[in-house]
DNA sequence: CTCCCTAAGTTGCGATTCGCAACCCTTTTT
DNA sequence: AAAAAGGGTTGCGAATCGCAACTTAGGGAG
């Protein structure tokens, strides 16, 4: 990517993101609940889970958003943790994550394969697309103002190479020796 | 997702991936590493992290293949943290994860888009597609085995209603009250 | 050559967080 | 009435985080 973002500034949903889930243990209970699992109970057997970590997990969790928490209906000891619309916006994240794991895993065996249900084809690794749909590498990004938005980005030092990483330091920039 | 997976397995990747990426700055460092910082010291002040474990999280992700540690030929007292192939990787996963970030925060104003550089115009957002290219929601994925592939799945305990999330308590299954 | 500066760490140490086990309170089941 | 299940909380030792100070090696100016 040629334009280089300001990292500190709250400009970038990362910091936000990982606020949410960069806790030990959030994305495998997400993974979880997005396995069908609903109880702490079965989130802590199947996880392996201390229970206070898993108790402030679920929790925090809940408080941004990410799972809905309702006590149950039918036994009154019984609380259900739901994923919300928010929470259901991480299966993206997640799944690329994984797929990342997956893919560069030594002797990876895949034990069950994600599938398109109706057809039972494995989805698509995900990837970065353009509008027209084209698969976009890293050195086809780059960052826009708002309002220059459809306007072609010049990257400044552009000496990249090959399949979308840098072959060399991009030239004798400031930056680099 | 219909058919439950076995979470403790190592039939998954997302532990895997965690265990790289799942440490407190590992992210934010990524990032950076694609805004096209190469240095201890640039990470160090553009982040604002210690620099002990500024120290240890670049050996861990060199150590598990993210980057990748050279000493600088011009400046012998440089060090250059480049992103390897397996890092470049990672960024279908740091996107989404930032567009989740960047869709679910309050009065979220984009100082800079992420553009297809060729015509400026914005990324798509990450989804799941199937191989027709198809968007698939949650409740259209089901787990298969590696030798079944191709066949459709039979969700077991198949209630679930609108956009792609369950709206009861998918039946009385042994799991959910 | 000497002095000073930069780059990249390392070390010490107090403040948090993690993980385990035990305990607690409420609701159900027997 | 007693026992058990569900969902936590509390205490405590071990590991991790974060800050500041120190170290080591290389470069540059005079």
């Amino acid at each position: 990517m040629g334009i280089r973002e300001p990292l500190r500034e709250m400009s970038c949903g990362l910091p936000h993101a990982l606020e949410v889930m960069g806790e030990r243990w959030s994305f495998l209970i997400l993974r979880a609940a997005f396995n069908g699992l609903y109880h702490f109970e079965e989130f802590s057997q199947e996880l392996g889970i201390a229970r206070n970590i898993l108790s402030n997990r679920l929790a925090n969790l809940v408080q941004h958003g990410v799972l809905e928490r309702t006590p149950c209906e039918a036994d009154r000891r019984k609380v259900e943790y739901r994923l919300t619309e928010k929470g259901l916006g991480l299966l993206p994240a997640m799944l690329a994550l994984r797929q990342w794991g997956e893919r560069y895993t030594e002797d990876f065996n895949p034990g069950l394969v994600l599938v398109d249900c109706r057809d039972g084809q494995p989805v698509q690794p995900i990837s970065i697309r353009a509008q027209d749909g084209r698969e976009l590498s890293w050195h086809e990004l780059g960052w826009q103002t708002p309002d220059k938005i459809g306007q072609p980005v010049d990257r400044h030092a552009g000496a990249y190479a090959k399949d979308g990483f840098p072959a060399e330091p991009p030239e004798q920039s400031e930056e680099c020796c």
